[in-house]
DNA sequence: TAATATAGACTGACCGGTCGGTTTAGTTTA
DNA sequence: TAAACTAAACCGACCGGTCAGTCTATATTA
């Protein structure tokens, strides 16, 4: 068996893994839930990984890797400051309007990085990943004299915070405001915040 | 047995439960572990609370009520609605400061409201109710005219959530950056944006 | 080229520990 | 004397993980 399909059964697993997860959380999923959504076998999941914890410490790289490949892409372009810091926005906001599922796993892995180490080391890689993408938007931004001079890294992490809140949504209808509607205010209250008048 | 010596008993046993939580996670926290922190017995649990999760349900009543009183004493205030704003993001400093512990805790509630209906009616309670007292305080910034022409739903929600965000710092040590440090900031920024110039 | 061997991929019944909750038989408290 | 407990044994559903064995595709041999 080759190295692509090897990864195929994994996608088929992780797949499987990340809907179990959704509907009923890290302790509440069964292994048996995921053999049966992959089409597997119990045998098969555990060829592939050791237990459920390394399972689901994969599916965050899955998970992660699927995002940062459009996120870099982002950044990569030279366009504003400014603007890529709204097609961030806007990123997330398509993400969240295709599919939330991944959005309220999240709420599951914070919660497991309270108390396990692992899932805690793999998540604040993530973010720190993140948080350095951020800075350095804002860090050519100030450099530009687009943004005022600013703290950068409290910058960062506030628009990070701001970004992550779009959770909220995946929980409770919040009367009369959309995800998209929220989102879009929040961007532009710190966007005029932040950046030089003139 | 009267009424107080029954809520110093109940106290009793969610001050154990909240520790057992924090600790262990809802699903990975044990029962056994509650009746030893609470040095009651199980038989005296079960006469309390008809199941573990009525009693975590609880939990979170009893952790609200503590909060609720001085939350609403900020807002009874006849201050400055920019001033009461502030208080507000101090007290939750200090709370954080002195004891993190619930903060811990609320990431686990919410990821049980994720799963569960009676623990989001119960989130969903408390959160809106939070929000109304932010309202308040808003619409007496822009009806007094201290504050700008606003939309006070997406104002309040903006707040909660960046309120809400001192829960990373239970989870990531973020480089350099206290907690007292980045929420006093953020308030800060916020106020600047909402505030009328003169 | 048919027979045999080997490794990798996969099956699914089963096991053993765990833990929420119950029961029982008594004891203490107001 | 009823309510509020204690202590400890016990129940039984549940579930992560195991393992003996099967299947398949590709060598290797005779």
């Amino acid at each position: 068996m080759n190295e692509s399909l090897q990864n195929q059964r994994k996608e088929q697993i992780l797949d499987a893994a990340l809907k179990v997860l959704v509907q009923n959380g890290y302790e509440q999923s069964r292994m048996d839930d995921v053999v049966k959504l992959s089409k597997l076998s119990k045998g098969a999941i555990y060829w592939y990984y050791k237990s459920k914890k390394e399972m689901y410490l994969d599916l965050v790289n899955f998970w992660v890797l699927r995002y940062s490949v459009n996120l870099n892409h982002i950044v990569e372009e030279e366009a504003l400051p400014s603007l890529q810091l709204k097609d961030l926005f806007q990123y997330f906001i398509d993400q969240y309007e295709s599919d939330p599922q991944p959005f309220i796993a999240l709420t599951d892995f914070w919660s497991m990085a309270q108390k396990d180490e692992d899932f805690r080391k793999k998540l604040q890689k993530v973010y720190t990943h993140f948080l350095e993408l951020l800075e350095g938007i804002i860090d050519r931004g100030v450099k530009s004299g687009e943004f005022k001079k600013l703290d950068v890294r409290m910058t960062a992490l506030s628009i990070m915070v701001n970004i992550e809140s779009i959770n909220w949504f995946t929980l409770f209808e919040i009367h009369g405001v959309s995800v998209k509607e929220y989102m879009e205010t929040i961007i532009d209250f710190i966007l005029s915040g932040i950046m030089k008048k003139h």
